[in-house]
DNA sequence: CGCTATTTTGAGATGGCTCAAGCTATGTGG
DNA sequence: CCACATAGCTTGAGCCATCTCAAAATAGCG
């Protein structure tokens, strides 16, 4: 056998394979398929029959979902150990959104005729698969709710605290965001426009809250961030420039 | 054995029991308890630990969330066959969200310990939940999507149109929404404010799109809404009144 | 080393929110 | 059966957070 692009080890530790030894994990890993993509590569569009259930081994995913009228949100962002692309799956339905490579990625996918013989040998893969949807359904409620009631200062820097839990890296400085989104994706991400984006980050880089580098971003004060998100501190700060923080 | 307040028949056919027999239905329902409510009363409140799983027997129950600073939105509204408040259970956290009857209801309740039981007597029921679960996630984002892309117009007549599948009655002028919901609660399912809802629910009564009389709406011209809802015609129909359409 | 995509910034427009008042069904007690 | 109380609804006026659009600045890339 050829040598898998993924370890095993690794990915045994993910939520889809909770409770189920490695050696099961081994046999599962092995009725897949690995694709292998560039950045900016598809694996699946919105509208297609939905075939598979990916779960990514390496690089990062954006789910995508366009409204008729051409309107782009990125529902969430796919880090390795997660899955994707199988609700269409799990529901016999056009796929409902789009997912693309945001950079060199892999992921094992599995059709829907090995799900089914994979549920009947391992039914804890049904029980995870299940947990996992609750979580994600927990996930976007809150993020519904948000949406809802918070103004847009809080919701970008919401955007940025989760992809600090979802990609951060510690440096020097702070916490790295480990992926190249532009204006436009934490737009998409937050429910606003690339400009509003724009002049908050501009704001928070004046502020030491965050160092922004086309695409390279840096949480520098996670403890403002969060007070931002949370809304303390009022509308404006009346008086911000050098905080009273000290 | 009483009298149960509920129909094996009726909840046999629901999203649940999917592919599972008469028999097996009966038994299932049989190790629930049932739990009857009035209006206004609360099933399970946001914050508890979960304790059950609820399949709707009969009523409307409205499952909403708070934030922080008090804000609430309705994420759904629940009808017989629908479950609810089991989201906390399968992934064993405080309940995300409050489920308060909007009129009488009542609803089977089964602890963790029964339903992790259960899973093992029927495997079946795991992959409906799975199914269940995935088809919520994916009305969620797509809610997430319009809210974050459409205008308010656009949410408030999909938000009927919602209700209208969810809970509509065909009576002879239209469909009539068999749901006493306030102005306030059209808002929390829309992401605006009752005052928006007021203002938009006037100007379609004079259009003649909907009746509406305190809390009874109905639905006069479905077409109607539904180009509301996609937003042809544009912006605001610059010669509205007698629309061009005749 | 110029080209292009991305980002920044400004200026202006506006949709929808806020708040204040008045209105009206609906239910209640006399 | 009627007058009153009350919760819910409507409407107006003003405001402001955010969007839109335009243009300039910048950073990467080929």
């Amino acid at each position: 056998m050829p040598p898998q692009p993924f370890s095993v080890d690794e990915l045994a530790g993910c939520a889809l394979f909770q409770g189920l030894d490695r050696e099961a994990c081994s046999k599962i890993l092995a009725c897949g398929k690995v694709r292998r993509v560039r950045r900016r590569e598809i694996f699946v569009r919105q509208g297609e029959p939905s075939q598979s259930l990916f779960l990514c081994s390496a690089g990062r995913v954006k789910i995508t979902q366009v409204s008729e009228e051409g309107a782009e949100i990125i529902l969430r962002v796919i880090t390795p150990g997660q899955i994707f692309g199988g609700f269409g799956v799990l529901i016999e339905t056009p796929c409902p959104a789009t997912a693309e490579a945001l950079e060199a990625s892999s992921a094992v996918a599995w059709s829907i005729r090995q799900l089914e013989e994979l549920f009947e040998r391992f039914p804890r893969l049904t029980a995870n698969l299940m947990r996992i949807l609750a979580h994600r359904l927990r996930e976007v409620e809150s993020r519904l709710r948000e949406l809802s009631t918070e103004r847009v200062s809080q919701r970008v820097a919401r955007t940025l605290l989760r992809l600090a839990r979802l990609a951060g890296r510690r440096v020097e400085q702070g916490v790295l965001l480990d992926l190249k989104l532009s204006r436009e994706e934490l737009a998409q991400m937050s429910g606003t426009t690339l400009f509003t984006v724009s002049r908050l980050l501009s704001e928070w880089q004046h502020r030491d809250l965050v160092g922004s580098r086309r695409g390279r971003l840096v949480i520098l004060n996670t403890h403002g961030l969060v007070a931002l998100a949370e809304d303390l501190g009022g509308r404006d700060t009346p008086e911000s420039g050098t905080a009273a923080t000290g």
